[in-house]
RNA sequence: GCGGAUGUGGUCUAGCUCGGUAGGACCGUAGCUUCCCAAGCUACUUGCCCGGGUUCAAAUCCCGGCAUCCGCACCA
């Protein structure tokens, strides 16, 4: 084919025009002059999103089995404090006043000052601290924070913050979660929501906004377990993958043989790889152009143990599309401590384990007139004493200590039992794996994927410039209008077959765009250029045979077809189930 | 946040140097044509990024802001 993808930046910016142009996406705020980071979904954008989000949701939620949950985007700032966002996501920042080069201010003070401005200015004034680069004078340090922040009701001094992630509502939730999912692992939960960074400088369209789409599983484990059985559907899966040994270098290989040499690290990790891969190919998203890159060390965030990034190849570059985040028991340990509140599972025994021994047993009855109110509190002193080390002890008395009042305790206060104790489960914290989706940025793969300039079938301006054919093959799944509908000819008899044709089609759930204007080859550019797979058309022979003409976008072929059974047709094709050639 | 470039109907652009009625193409709408791959004809809608200044007069010159693109920095 002479067909092009267009690679240069004129090409993405020809892209930007036509999904503006035709209803895909504008900038938001436009007739106010605009704000970077923020773009509105038109109506052929917000059909887009939702099939985009209906596969996720038919791959995580129905395939995978995630629970699907639904919180808040407003959460206030203690959430943030424990899960470290607070620290992380804060830094304070110095510029030098003479080359205006702009420094993290910790990086230039030792021993972590933590993110107080007022501190970090006397820091620097007291040790005379200079642009490292040029030896010029700094600016006064400021507080700049990537989360919006907030206040939550009138009045109130609490901060809340909108949410950098959708994590961790999840992780907030684990105990309602976990008991939802009948008190058994592994599980996993998800959110489809909203994400806000007060990026310093979004750039690059939809590929950094600030406010943003993602779709995030957590799935929760016992780390001890070893294995795990779905990964035998994603075992063969063939994947691009850059690890962090060697960042240089592509390996091609199967999700089975990356897990067997260590590449990566364990089948839970690899089995959400091949999900996301699986995914991405749904979207009709090329293999060769995506790949699997190990973080580095250092570019790793602070609650990740490891990470691999699904990047898609873009006239960006590389772009990061998923985040593949072990997180290890860290969210779930720092909620705990934070709010006090048990957030652990039970590990259940193969075999239960037999603990037998002695131990002490205290005998209130002789306690309760000694040690009066305190009486419960030495009782718990006793029983956890342990006998073999307070031995030599027994005979003779022991001693305990209460707010620092040391006790002899008489000898008919407690007794020495042997026990046999029988234990089916112990708690432990979970671990994690994160697949988190940036919903616009594939959005933009598939849009820029999928755009596809026909010099071939180009239109010449009277100017003698040359307008290129424009025709976004979106996969007939997720383009946002399934079928063109028209007439062939504007008259009543043939408008009316097609505006029937039209209703069927939306009752089947097809979405269609019924047109009678202009030529009918402008008609099938029209459908082209917004992605629409299919157009039927009505014309004189539908009087007499009862069918109109299915036209395919991506091969122009046509067949004849009974009205009666275009819909369901189309929507088989649009499922996936049946390809035009079938037909 | 810094430096550079840029900003004209929905889109692409001419005009800016040298101030004087903003022009074209495409898209869109209505009609004619009665037509299976952007045909043609007629009519129409829509614009100088925002604010201030200079001037008799500003798309044009000056200042400020906002936005976009590129580089640096930041960020995942």
């Amino acid at each position: 084919m002479d067909e092009q993808r267009p690679q240069t930046e004129g090409g993405v910016r020809d892209l930007y025009a036509l999904l503006k142009r035709r209803g895909y996406l504008w900038p938001s705020f436009e007739i106010y002059g605009g704000v970077a980071g923020f773009y509105d979904l038109g109506p052929l954008g917000s059909l887009l999103r939702e099939n985009v989000e209906a596969l996720w949701r038919s791959k995580f939620v129905l395939e995978e089995g995630f629970q699907l949950v639904d919180c808040p985007n407003i959460t206030p700032e203690i959430v943030f404090f424990h899960s470290g966002h607070l620290d992380k996501f804060s830094d304070v920042m110095v510029s030098c006043l003479e080359c205006s080069r702009p420094f993290r201010a910790d990086h230039l003070l030792e021993g972590g000052p933590g993110t107080d401005p007022a501190l970090i200015a006397r820091l620097f004034r007291d040790r005379g601290i200079v642009c490292p680069d040029c030896g010029g004078a700094l600016s006064e340090p400021e507080e700049f924070n990537l989360m919006f922040s907030t206040r939550i009701g009138p009045g109130s001094d609490k901060r809340g913050y909108l949410r950098p992630e959708t994590a961790q509502n999840i992780f907030i939730n684990f105990s309602n979660l976990y008991r939802h999912a009948r008190s058994r692992l592994p599980f996993g939960a998800a959110q489809i929501g909203r994400g806000f960074r007060n990026e310093i400088s979004p750039r690059q369209g939809l590929v950094r906004l600030r406010e943003f789409h993602m779709a995030e599983g957590e799935f929760f484990f016992d780390p001890l377990v070893e294995g795990f059985a779905p990964f035998s559907r994603y075992r063969d899966t063939m994947v691009n993958l850059v690890p962090a040994s060697s960042p240089d270098a592509t390996l091609r290989m199967d999700l089975g043989t990356a897990v067997e040499d260590g590449t990566i690290t364990s089948e839970v990790l690899a089995h959400f790889m091949g999900a996301t891969a699986s995914f991405a190919t749904s979207l009709g998203i090329a293999q060769e152009r995506t790949r699997f890159r190990q973080h580095l060390p250092s570019e790793m965030a602070h609650y990740a143990r490891d990470c691999w990034d699904l990047e898609i190849s873009t006239s960006y570059g590389w772009v990061e599309m998923v985040g593949i985040a072990d997180r290890s028991a860290y969210d779930l340990t720092q909620h705990s401590k934070g709010s006090g509140t048990d957030l652990s599972a039970f590990r259940r025994f193969d075999e239960p384990k037999v603990i037998e021994g002695t131990r002490l047993v205290p005998d209130m009855k002789v306690l309760g007139p000694i040690f009066r109110g305190r009486a419960r509190e030495a009782g718990e002193i006793i029983s956890s004493m342990d006998p073999s080390s307070a031995g030599s002890a027994i005979g003779e008395g022991i001693r305990i200590e209460i707010d620092g009042q040391h006790y002899d305790v008489p000898d008919n206060a407690y007794r020495i039992e042997s026990f046999r104790d029988v234990v089916h489960q112990e708690r432990f914290v979970p671990n994690v794996i994160e697949p988190s989706f940036g919903m616009d940025r594939l959005m933009f793969a598939i849009l820029e994927h999928s755009y596809f300039e026909d010099p071939n079938r180009a239109e010449e301006g009277e100017s003698g410039k040359v307008e290129p054919y424009r025709i976004l093959r979106l996969d007939p799944g997720i383009a946002p209008v399934k079928c063109g509908v028209f007439p062939l000819l504007n008259r009543e008899d043939l408008s009316r077959i097609a505006r029937d044709l039209d209703a069927d089609l939306r009752r089947q759930g097809l979405q269609t765009n019924y047109d009678a204007s202009d030529s009918i080859g402008r008609r099938y550019a029209r459908m082209d250029e917004i992605g629409t797979p299919f157009c039927a058309t009505v014309d004189h022979d539908s009087l007499k045979d009862g069918c109109a003409t299915i036209r395919e976008r991506d091969t122009q072929m046509q067949k004849r077809i009974p009205l009666k059974d275009i819909p369901a047709i189309v929507k088989r094709m649009v499922g996936g189930e049946k390809t035009f050639s079938d037909m």
